[in-house]
DNA sequence: GACAATTGCGTACAGTTGTCCGTTTTGTTA
DNA sequence: TAACAAAACGGACAACTGTACGCAATTGTC
């Protein structure tokens, strides 16, 4: 697990539209970008160059396009990155954003329900780490 | 409420401290940052120097200090922090990013209890919003 | 009052970030 | 096969970030 230098927002960003698609040309992260994020191929080829330069992703060709793939373990990656988050706005307590969240990021309430079971679900089992 | 630019992360970290404390110094933020953050008094006040100039923070004199206190509404900065980070990492889904929290982040037991009357609480009201 | 400590103020500076352009290469198609 | 469209490649660049120094002014201490 090499020390890769961290992800910028916007890295972070695009990283993780690869990691969701498991492998993605630049064309097709451009795609799966919200469409209220205005932004230029030219931009996210940019940034994807830099990631695999950062050892996040790896491509390889076909044809005329590059095909990028997760170099990095994504789930490590977002820990990490939470956990920094964590840090810097809430004093490194997970249960304080929970609470944020729930209170100011308007959960639904279908997400409540869901919620409760997976509490339930890790009452039974012992703390996975 | 002035569109503000963007806070860094690190001055994100610094601005909360200021917010916590109601009012410091940079001596008091300097001595309220985790031990673990290895940090000049100059960079510091550096810090507080810029987020005064993006205008989170005014400033007052006391003798040979200045004084910083909240000039935006850190409630809101905060809100407005959480969502964009959620949009970049988590498609903009609060529900997602309590999940990761609580299996990927060491939720602890008297926590998970916690929440659970959080959540009963939530639900005999309606949305708050 | 002299000296040390503390602070503000101005300044600096290399690295990172976000953004994109111009040129070249490479499949595709008429 | 010549022309076209789509990519890559490589370069650029201003703004922002993180980090901190030096100096002068203020204040506390002996």
């Amino acid at each position: 697990m090499a020390d890769r230098p961290a992800l910028s927002r916007a890295e972070m960003e695009v990283a993780r539209i690869v990691w969701t698609l498991r492998e993605a040309t630049v064309r097709q992260v451009l795609d799966n970008l919200p469409e209220t994020r205005d932004i230029n191929y030219k931009t996210v080829q940019t940034f994807l160059r830099r990631l695999e330069a950062k050892g996040y992703l790896s491509s390889r060709r076909d044809g005329r396009s590059l095909i990028y793939t997760a170099d990095a373990r994504p789930r490590q990656v977002i820990r990490d990155t939470v956990r920094d988050f964590l840090n810097r706005l809430f004093n490194g307590e997970p249960l304080p954003l929970v609470e944020h969240l729930i209170r100011d990021q308007g959960l639904e309430k279908a997400d409540i329900s869901q919620l409760r079971a997976l509490l339930n679900e890790m009452e039974s089992q012992p703390g996975s780490k």
